[in-house]
DNA sequence: CATGAATGAGCGTTCATTCAT
DNA sequence: GATGAATGAACGCTCATTCAT
């Protein structure tokens, strides 16, 4: 951001520009994410836009950075406090997470994911480090808390491999329209679970 | 094609316009995927891109047709005549064929997936087809042969989680660079092979 | 119009756009009747165009409705008030209005009537229609008032024919220079003063 | 023309270009007048135009001198040998004359009029010259045979405007399609015959 | 002579960005 | 601070014309 709004006005102009940008982003995609239509929707001229951003990426970084958070919450709402329940209902509730969280404005996800430059994506690493984080906290305590022998490496890879996969099929069932679907947590459940009692196996 | 090449020179400039198309593509994405560019890369004029194809979406859409094809080829060649093997084996030379189609010019491949508008996409429905259909053979395949009882619907959407989850993990791999990192192989057999045989005992 | 011009900058702006477009239109014809040239010979940028017209053909309707509200005052100027006078009398000052319309740049006439393509003449009906009814005024009053038995359809067709002819041979005239030569007058008021007592003969 | 077409062959190709363009020019308009579908209309090469039409322009130029003397020709086959009927008698063909020469490819007409270039236009000044000289005979007759004192003058206007006014009717007429309409020769008839008595009476 | 592949200036239009008010 | 008029580089695309084959 160009510039810290002081004021509560200002504070105010920006939430309305990310609203209305994250609106615009939503509806029409990055192609069609142009600042005047912005500044319309908004209700501003174009020079607020550049009194509070110094380009138009760094209003969808704004954005980006709000949806993250969104999902993030999302996330955690599901599991939180499952840490001492068995291996199952763990497994259950993450996936219940997982698909909350990509239950949020899909649009715009999807528009945030698939369109938006690098540039204005790749400036999300606490976001990845996070939602990586959940992942090994998962494997880690399905192969007997903390990280055994030859685990780091291993669990890395494996937190990796599973967590691509769930977002993998979670995207493609959004991408559908079938996120509410029961039968894609049935499979998604299963297939955590499978593959995790199946590492744990292997280290017996 | 607006026109066909009739001339062994013209043969020649549409390749070379297809291959540069194709770099810049890769390269700088959809958004900066212009005309002007492909004809400076190629060498040619921008009249020439317009002596071949109507519009840019329609070089799009010949880069796509190579591409997918070379996918197809690749995906085929690893897991041929595998049908008697065990299951165990199956699955590993499948994840190699996957692997192998990934290995293809990933930067290409995203940007096609991810970024060239629909209309481009026009025949990308037969190919999502194809490749569907390898991975429900799988899944048919380790369950018995014949789909059973309540077998067509549940073993749709098994191949649908399944191939979601494998291509979003060696999607992910390939963004990383890890490709050909044989824990991503391990890793994913594992998934692969502990999912359908879960599937299987769940069906006993 | 795109937009409404708000402040006086940007009336004054219109203002010089208008004015410019209409002597590249007069000069160079619709063919070359170009943006960037209307904006060069206006000295702005084409953005500020495309800021109140939404495309080419708007200009034209713009510089289209100026051009046609000068010629209707040109000929309503030249007649008003000629409702009591004889024959001879209104039709020279009818003759006089038509000149003095056609007086008006009759370059930019020829290509507005010529050359612009139809859908920036959409307003052009009305114009035409009470262009029309002076003549058809004119002919009703030769013939005695009210629409007699025949009249109304015999009287169309004559106010068309008489319209068609004085306004060709006033084309033609413009096209050679020769508006103010008195001959033409002369000639004009002769040739619809004999059709017009011609007509008033044979209905008796 | 670039080149004179010397062998039969050649003379035949020129002719295919022009009925092509013709047929190109008639239908599209001068704006879709495009080299390239002349030639593929044509069933030649655009470098075959090049041989025998140093320009476009040139093309449109052979175009008109072919529509002008058919045009000629039906002007003339209507009036001949009317000089010794009665004054009403010759009106009435030369009348019908013009109606028949304005119902020769009308839709090539109006573009060859209204939309092709002055440059190509304006080089038919012989075409113009022969035109004129029909009125100016028949002017000329109906005041009695050769020019009289004041005459030549006075019967150049007169000759002038009349032909501008029967060309501008008549023109009208084709536009709206309305060129077989009986009511329009009668019209003209009258309006042509009534000036020219008019003119006489004035003389005396 | 004929071909048609190749050219490239030029078109209409968009939109991120600046800056006088 | 806020405004919105102004900018102009850059886009996709066309088509008259040339020239190697």
């Amino acid at each position: 951001m160009r510039k810290a709004p002081r004021q509560e006005r200002s504070r105010a102009t920006v939430d309305v520009i990310v609203e209305a940008a994250t609106r615009v982003l939503a509806r029409r995609g990055w192609a069609r994410f142009t600042t005047n239509e912005i500044a319309a929707v908004a209700g501003v001229s174009v020079g607020s836009l550049y009194q509070y951003f110094p380009d138009k990426l760094a209003i969808a970084e704004a954005i980006r950075q709000r949806h993250l958070d969104e999902v993030l919450a999302a996330l955690s709402a599901a599991d939180d406090e499952s840490g001492a329940l068995p291996l199952g209902e763990r497994v259950g509730r993450f996936v219940d997470g997982v698909i909350a969280a990509h239950s949020i404005d899909q649009a715009l996800h999807r528009v945030l994911v698939d369109e938006v430059p690098l540039a204005a994506r790749s400036a999300c690493p606490e976001f990845e480090a996070e939602y990586q984080r959940r992942y090994r906290v998962l494997v880690a305590t399905s192969t007997g808390g903390s990280a055994a022998s030859n685990g780091a490496d291993s669990a890395d890879t494996a937190a990796r491999v599973l967590s691509a996969a769930v977002e993998g099929a979670v995207h493609a069932a959004a991408r559908r329209g079938d996120l509410a679907t029961p039968a894609l947590r049935t499979e998604l459940v299963r297939l955590v679970l499978a593959y995790l009692r199946d590492r744990q196996q292997a280290r017996e």
